[in-house]
DNA sequence: CTATTTTAGTTTCATATGTAACTATTTCAA
DNA sequence: TTGAAATAGTTACATATGAAACTAAAATAG
């Protein structure tokens, strides 16, 4: 009984037991591990880094997509976009069909970039599930998602 | 089949599905819910916010001991300390016995906005969980707890 | 058609963040 | 002792971030 709280007396939160603080320091430890990998050796940031792996999963697209898909801000997407473009890791090339829209792709440097990223992304989550029994990763799964699901909503409680 | 990366000609990354984006996905629409009530109401950052519940669980603590709690950065925490010392919600008063440090404590309006929050953050915990079967929620924790302890560790692999 | 509204993306601004350098104090070894 | 090394915390700098204002183009109402 190390929880001085029982009784009601003076209402406190555990943080090392609260959830969203567990979670917010479970995955800043994984992404800040994974980002030192592509930082290092490729200089990049963390959304310029997703913005790649999408543009390298969905193919070119354009910033409102990369938005949806990265779940970054717009601003946030823009100048991973300008930035990856000045390194010459994508081509931007304005929409003919609609001419606000500019649609950014790989280049050939980004791509290759790309590819030797995604093996080390993948090993670190292949370590990171390791740390589980056979059956816990697709349960993990089900759970992240139902509360992804209800994250969502508004509190409503 | 709509991953296109079977057969291995160009490996790519399932964002969507990747555990450390999906986690930081979370964390983050999470977080943010939570940070909102008591940045509103109250004009607290989250390192405030979190130095402040780890002085209302654990009583008065100097920097060294709120870096731990946190798991934040020293330059964060100071800088933490030093807007709620000047926002009068905390008191700083240095250690007698090693006059480096500095005992950081709740002032009395400090511990009553301190009460204030906790009950909304328990209770955004509390809706979460509520997406979760009765046994899952003791499932998670172990599933937490065992990432949380392979993800301090180097990545090896 | 033209005027209004909406949408895509960029720029500005104010704030937040971490690394490295720094100050002050304490610990430890010779 | 006393001088080197370690530790607590702050400051300086460079970069990152998002909200809000802005520009340009497209969609839509009248």
């Amino acid at each position: 009984m190390t929880d001085p709280s029982h009784g009601s007396a003076k209402p406190h939160l555990a943080l090392e037991a609260f959830l969203p603080y567990r979670m917010s320091i479970l995955s800043n430890t994984v992404s800040n591990a994974i980002a030192r990998d592509y930082q290092d050796q490729f200089g990049l940031t963390v959304p310029e880094w997703r913005v790649m792996a999408v543009l390298g999963r969905f193919g070119p697209d354009a910033a409102t997509g990369l938005c949806t898909r990265t779940a970054m801000d717009k601003v946030t997407v823009s100048r991973a976009v300008n930035r990856l473009n000045k390194n010459g890791l994508i081509k931007r090339n304005s929409d003919s069909d609609d001419r606000r829209r500019v649609i950014a792709r790989l280049t050939r440097k980004g791509q290759s970039i790309h590819d030797k990223i995604v093996p080390v992304a993948l090993a670190h989550e292949r370590n990171l599930l390791g740390a589980l029994e056979p059956g816990e990763a697709a349960t993990l799964d089900r759970l992240l998602a139902k509360l992804q699901d209800r994250a969502g909503k508004p509190t409503s409680a």
